[in-house]
DNA sequence: GGCGTCACG
DNA sequence: ACGTACGTGACGCCG
């Protein structure tokens, strides 16, 4: 080992901390004595718990400031890297490489609170780490009671261990930038805190899981193997043609300064010179306009109250006056401006020059993922401007997008065991086409488009737990109609009807609703007794378990996918999921075998009566894939 | 930081 | 009489 570690000799520095509540050993190493020591100890020990500090919540684009140990419940090690402060340091490259041994060791077990994130970090210095197989986070999410309280370490180390612990903002006194400019002390404090805080963290939360053997198993088979396939999609990213969207942008300009100036025309000629200052991006200003100016009649009151601008009103309005509708077509531009053009050309990564997006697991309460920095899950389908043809292939590669179709509606089926609704996606009848024929009373090869159309948006409400009223308003029919619809549906799928009862007795008993898989969702608005929540409680406990299923579903095929193309050495990687939806990319000459490869995951993730289907699309980019 | 709005499944 | 569809994330405005 070189002495050129250190950019001077020093002597490491291990201390007693009281932490809040508790008593326990911190150590700082700076020096390569204590590396080997600590190096020593990390290798006899069965698990780990590891914890990186960095300048940033990017891992990819941030640095690594700081990585802290723990291996027994009494200490904590922290090895500084890159802080500001003017003490010796070890450098980061060269010890991490030192680490390597340990990072790699599968026989050492590595304990994370969001291991996601660390790994990225780690990657980003060339890092691999094997054995991640316990994730504080991941564990926590799926023992949560309670929808609205935090998982985060803090607060977890308070719940379970009754010890509190500094946050990270206390840390940074408002006075930091970033971790780099906190004092070496006051960061080996709280990083190793952190790391020995997750170890120990590690011990109750196993038991508590392993207390609910289903909940256990989605944790070991489920959620834990997910984590690493997402941290490879996370890692690869997207290529994202920023010429291409900048020509977008501009066509986007050119629309929206037209419309603009037309509004502003319309205004000019018949209203008073104030409204000329109008930001039509302010919601407030465009209420003043149409409602006290223009005295277009209120549509909809929004939740505090307001006179209400959205789609829905402008639309309503725009029968009645044309400014409504020019200020829809702004709104659309002027959302496609900042939120697809703007935004995504600045999460380009400058290192990668590719957009990598960050999955959460452990967000939504059924179990779906979410998609942020950027949100990738909700970028515009539709073709009109063509945003999704910005996100390219490689040279010589393709995309394959492979969706299930009616997923949602393939789940109720087997989990009401309805015969009727079976029996449609045995035959591969027109699911929205027999519930149109149901409801009104024509045989199947008389269903007009209207009427499917009508069957769809049924078929879809059902499993949102519609109601009379909003089908009513939804379809644009009497209340007395949409009761009648209701009940005929029910006729028809008489194990739909039944299975819904019994999902919300079962809810109100136990206090949570559950996937196939046995997530729980806790739902304690179940108790009570304002009708409105107490039925929104209802839609949420029919819901839950048809959402969090499919989301069961398709994790399944990722993990299975991923695990099969890494096996045979394919170079076909997962990129995106959307809810029903993978996307890979790949080069043209796997398209054959992985096409194969993913249409069979898929389709046989699991082992139902009711028939799993999946559509495949290849494409240069992601507008060809889109159907 | 809350609110209104709107993009997705 | 009342009035909401289920699940998200991100933007601009406004205080």
């Amino acid at each position: 080992m070189q002495l050129s570690l250190f950019d001077k000799p020093q002597k490491s520095i291990s201390k007693e901390v009281k932490t809040k509540k508790l008593k326990w050993k911190c150590h700082t190493i700076t020096d390569k004595k204590d590396l080997e020591k600590l190096i020593n100890n990390l290798k006899k020990s069965k698990e780990i718990a590891i914890d990186t500090e960095t300048d940033g919540l990017r891992p990819l684009k941030n640095e690594l400031v700081g990585i802290s140990f723990a291996f027994n419940k009494k200490e904590g090690y922290y090895i500084p890297f890159a802080h500001k402060e003017d003490t010796p340091q070890l450098n980061r490259q060269k010890t991490l490489e030192i680490l390597k041994p340990i990072f790699k060791n599968s026989k050492i077990k590595k304990i994370f609170h969001n291991a996601k994130f660390d790994l990225l970090v780690l990657k980003h210095y060339g890092i691999d780490v094997e054995n991640v197989f316990f994730d504080t986070l991941i564990a926590a999410n799926l023992l949560r009671k309670d929808e609205g309280e935090k998982i985060n370490l803090k607060f977890l180390s308070t719940k379970y261990l009754k010890e509190p612990m500094y946050t990270f903002k206390q840390i940074m006194k408002g006075k930091y930038k970033d971790f780099s400019q906190v004092p070496i002390k006051a960061a080996s404090e709280y990083s190793a805190y952190d790391s020995l805080q997750t170890f120990k963290l590690k011990q109750v939360l196993e038991k508590g899981l392993k207390q609910i053997p289903e909940l256990y198993k989605i944790f070991k088979n489920l959620e834990m193997p997910l984590s690493n396939v997402l941290f490879k999609m996370e890692l690869t990213g997207i290529k994202l043609n920023k010429e291409k969207l900048e020509e977008i942008g501009k066509k986007i300009d050119k629309e929206l300064n037209k419309v603009e100036t037309k509004i502003f025309a319309t205004i000019e000629n018949k209203y008073p010179k104030k409204w000329l200052s109008m930001n039509l991006n302010s919601p407030q200003q465009v209420q003043n306009f149409l409602f006290d100016e223009l005295k277009l009649p209120v549509v909809k009151k929004t939740i505090k109250g307001q006179r209400g601008t959205g789609q829905e009103v402008l639309e309503e309005l725009s029968k009645i006056h044309p400014i409504p509708g020019m200020i829809l077509k702004f709104r659309e531009l002027s959302k496609l401006k900042s939120t697809y053009i703007k935004s995504l050309i600045k999460e380009i990564n400058p290192k990668t020059g590719r957009i990598h997006t960050s999955f959460s697991q452990t967000l939504v309460a059924t179990g779906r993922l979410a998609s942020s920095t950027p949100n990738l899950q909700n970028i515009p389908a539709t073709t009109d401007h063509g945003i999704r043809s910005a996100f390219e292939a490689e040279r010589g590669n393709l995309f394959l997008s492979a969706d299930y179709s009616q997923v949602e509606l393939r789940v109720l089926a087997q989990m009401t065991k309805d015969k009727n609704l079976i029996a449609a996606f045995k035959d591969s009848t027109d699911i929205h086409k027999k519930t149109a024929s149901q409801i009104f009373n024509v045989p199947i090869e008389k269903v007009t488009k209207q009427q499917r159309q009508v069957g769809k948006r049924i078929n879809f409400s059902i499993i949102y737990g519609l109601t009379p009223y909003g089908l009513s308003k939804d379809l644009g029919i009497k209340l007395s109609k949409a009761k009648e619809y209701i009940e005929k549906y029910f006729d028809t799928y008489k194990n739909v009807a039944k299975w819904i009862e019994k999902t919300i007795k079962e809810a109100k008993e136990k206090g949570y609703t559950k996937t196939l898989m046995g997530k729980r969702r806790y739902i304690s608005e179940l108790k009570e007794k304002n009708r409105t929540l107490y039925q929104a409680a209802t839609r949420i406990a029919i819901n839950t378990p048809v959402q969090g299923t499919s989301a069961e579903i398709i994790k399944k095929a990722m993990i299975k996918i991923n695990k099969i193309l890494e096996d045979k050495k394919l170079k076909a990687k997962m990129i995106l999921q959307i809810h029903d939806e993978l996307i890979l990319e790949l080069p043209k000459e796997e398209v054959k075998k992985v096409e194969k490869i993913v249409k069979e995951e898929m389709e046989n993730a699991v082992k139902w009566v009711v028939p799993l289907e999946v559509a495949i699309n290849i494409g240069k980019n992601w507008e060809k894939v889109t159907k």
